[in-house]
DNA sequence: CGAGCGATTGAAAAGACTCAACCACCGTGG
DNA sequence: CCACGGTGGTTGAGTCTTTTCAATCGCTCG
């Protein structure tokens, strides 16, 4: 995982990039990124940034995992979105000139770059494929979300579990899904103690396989065919 | 409401205009838009285009309501969201390159204009004050989205039928909410049934009042403190 | 005036939540 | 090295909300 407590990673090397935003970036603005990028450690429960602050940038995430989430009346969360490595975290609020209506919150051990709000807007300015890759990311978002609102209001607690482990499989890829039960619950939008009595259905039935804190995908075929479309 | 059957609305002169994404056009924008726009009538429960299906422009809805939703497994419809006057509709699916996520059909009858993927794309290119009104108004819906998704997880029907008619209320302006049940309840998402009986105890507290399929928000202070934050 | 669709009501069943208790793992400090 | 405390995980029972299904009502349009 995560030993050492600051790397900091050359954007021209950074693996990570290959599959962000921020690929198709020219040889100058990888350059310009690397000078004006900050690039520091997180421990596991650090917050990025808060519901209702006012944003100075954003983050890119090199390595970890980050969750996204609200929070509720009662002050529960729901995580809107768990980030991978890669991902930009927090331009949406770049734009509106609102504060944030979410928070973030590292899940585990992470290298994260944080880019001023100035200089990303600027190289959105001077970038025209940078900016067409924002623009088809927050769409891509919309959209996402269109589906997961749908899903919270027809499927069932069970159907939606089997949705999100999927979903949190491929967030996971390689590794095996790692969340507490609280932060699960919070994602597929239920109770924890509902969330625990259904993975043991899962389990009973074959599709995953429950190692204490991590979930193991194993029928992801059948998992499918419980989540519907 | 609306009685002629095709009105040819000049955008120099649209009222709907004034509070759009399309509102700060220079004068030569505001021509060219009305040269390569098309304009025409739309009769209650029209389609403007479906799920699945590939963008070729952008909507830009002059006079009348349009809903936005996305259908779930069983083909029940959750509507994401009621577009009024001066609302661009579907320009999200323009920069994703994906299909459409989401369906739109008038409510009412309308008047809508349309304008070419080629032609919309080509002035946000020119326009740097349309792509960041472009960009702060997808950021917007992402935020609003959030809340949405939050409230679907956690909060009653009661305190979400609440939020939502606060929500109509503002969309429908001067006039009285006017939504079939059905739409309705696909707007808060619950089954038809617990949305009517729901509208009666409202009623039966004085926070509304009935008149047959339109309904009347009497307390809307009373509504915000049961739909809570 | 009648057909048909949308609205309404009632009753029963199911799904999910809450609350309370208990367990298990982990790191700490003696 | 082991006892201790605490947090997170698990289980059970009971309750309540919400859904479902079936039946009826009542506009509205032809």
């Amino acid at each position: 995982m995560m030993e050492s407590n600051h790397k900091h990673v050359t954007c021209a090397n950074c693996l990570s990039r290959r599959n962000s935003l921020f690929s198709e970036l020219s040889e100058d603005d990888v350059h310009h990124l690397d000078h004006h990028k900050s690039c520091s450690f997180y421990k596991k429960g650090q917050g990025l940034f808060l519901e209702g602050s006012y944003p100075r940038g954003v983050f890119c995430l090199n390595e970890g995992k980050v969750k996204v989430y609200a929070r509720g009346d009662e002050g529960k969360e729901q995580i809107i979105h768990i980030a991978g490595s890669g991902e930009i975290i927090g331009f949406r609020a770049m734009f509106s000139g609102d504060p944030y209506k979410v928070s973030a919150t590292t899940l585990e051990d992470c290298n994260i770059c944080f880019i001023g709000k100035e200089d990303f807007l600027n190289m959105l300015d001077s970038n025209l494929t940078l900016r067409n890759n924002v623009m088809r990311e927050l769409s891509r978002e919309l959209g996402e979300r269109a589906v997961f609102i749908t899903n919270l209001a027809q499927k069932s607690v069970r159907e939606r579990l089997a949705f999100s482990l999927l979903i949190l499989n491929n967030i996971y890829k390689d590794e095996m899904i790692n969340l507490s039960r609280e932060d699960m619950a919070n994602f597929v939008g239920t109770a924890t103690e509902t969330l625990i009595r259904l993975l043991k259905d899962f389990k009973e039935e074959g599709l995953i396989e429950i190692h204490t804190r991590k979930v193991e995908v194993l029928d992801a075929h059948k998992l499918m065919n419980i989540a519907g479309k």
